[in-house]
DNA sequence: CGATATACCTAAAGGTTCAAGGTAATGACA
DNA sequence: TGTCATTACCTTGAACCTTTAGGTATATCG
């Protein structure tokens, strides 16, 4: 049954930040974060309710997001907005994305270049 | 305790790419492995051994590590070099560790530029 | 009414990483 | 000789995150 695969390739941390991303553009419910992951990234970051949710909850508690309750069409919707906090945690975590990009990318590419080798070996 | 704060997040499999990818510079045994990574992220990424032991041998029981023993000094140590799998491997990570960034990218970046949307305006 | 889409939520499961410890052997030093 | 620091290897326990797979409820459409 549930194959229960986890957390898949290289994506830990990064629907919070996704989230946090998509309501910086302005707020949203829910339901419709889900969807704007999904529609930004052209389908290829598709990120399920069950995942987002929590993190919603998480943001919530932590000040970094802001709810409110509005009624459309006689649906209660409950529609996230990110706090000054939340602007602030957004950089910061985009901040160390392209940190961690960065040095991932500097351990794939930066082969044989310039570095010397471990030769220790000299006594 | 608790996972602490120590690194950020964002790295889900990179310990394992990191390991694959210094390993394709040439065969090094553990200690060595943990240090080298640290060395070429200049400290940005220090990951400990009881990150990567765990990592060492689940690539070899994948058959993606060979291991070999050597006598150096007297001290027993276990060198670990790539596997012809091990570099396809290597390869395919790498490839989709590009393919999240640039869908992280693209969802950071693309604030509401660029992308037609998904309702193409009629009338 | 029944089906579908919207909207919200929770539980169980599984995998990953981290901190912190433990064991040994070596070389240096006094 | 004894001890210290370093290298090398290994394990455990906890905490964390994401996913799958459900569960509930309302509105709209045929």
């Amino acid at each position: 049954m549930a194959k229960g695969n986890t957390n898949p390739d290289f994506l830990n941390g990064v629907p919070e930040l996704a989230v946090l991303r998509v309501l910086f553009d302005g707020p949203q419910h829910g339901y419709a974060i889900v969807q704007s992951i999904s529609k930004r990234t052209g389908g290829t970051l598709q990120f399920g309710e069950g995942s987002i949710y929590p993190i919603l909850h998480k943001l919530e508690q932590q000040g970094l997001l802001m709810t409110r309750r509005e009624v459309a069409g006689g649906r209660e919707r409950i529609v996230y907005r990110l706090s000054k906090r939340g602007s602030k945690q957004l950089e910061e975590s985009c901040h160390r994305w392209q940190n961690v990009v960065q040095s991932v990318q500097a351990l794939i590419e930066g082969g044989d270049n310039g570095l010397s080798p471990v030769v220790p070996a000299a006594s």
